[in-house]
DNA sequence: TAGGCCATCTGGTCCT
DNA sequence: AGGACCAGATGGCCTA
């Protein structure tokens, strides 16, 4: 749990949103009372937004759970994770495409066990496939993330 | 110590 | 009106 300044900012806002609205006709007690109920609004919603992200952190786990990771001991980032998902796909698909080229179903798998090794993965973010790791990667892996 | 990543708060906008 | 979603701001934690 992260200390509480910014909920001091909030204070204080509210404060100058009941000192403009009490300064006329509305009484004291309407006032607080406004302040009160904004006050409640903005903690329901603080509450509303902490779930949300934190089911979106669930989601990013799942997604993490299966995409490859070879040997990373360190988790992926949000922007790792999503960028690995969409190179995994895209080999995914390749692999489709090239199983309508082959004859049999041994060819096929034959020719996939032969390559599809951890080696023959970039890790994730941005790295370039290797040249040393064959023609087969780099069809796999041609996928270059966007800079910042 | 700087930089990366993350959680949280917040106000704005859109949707129901 | 109220909830969902989003982006900006802020501060904490961790690592090189």
């Amino acid at each position: 749990m992260k200390p509480c300044k910014l909920n001091h900012r909030m204070e204080s806002s509210l404060e100058v949103d009941a000192q403009s609205r009490s300064g006329s006709g509305c009484a004291a007690k309407c006032g607080s009372e406004r302040l009160e109920n904004a006050a409640k609004r903005r903690l329901a919603a603080n509450a509303r937004e902490r779930r949300r992200m934190q089911g979106l952190n669930t989601a990013f786990d799942r997604l993490r759970k299966v995409v490859p990771q070879w040997g990373q001991d360190k988790k992926l980032s949000k922007y790792e994770t999503l960028q690995m998902a969409l190179s995994y796909i895209m080999a995914l698909t390749r692999i489709l495409a090239e199983a309508e080229r082959y004859n049999t179903e041994k060819d096929w798998i034959n020719f996939h066990c032969e390559h599809f090794h951890q080696e023959n993965y970039p890790a994730y973010t941005g790295q370039k496939v290797a040249t040393e790791a064959g023609p087969y990667a780099q069809r796999l892996f041609s996928f270059q993330p966007d800079s910042y």
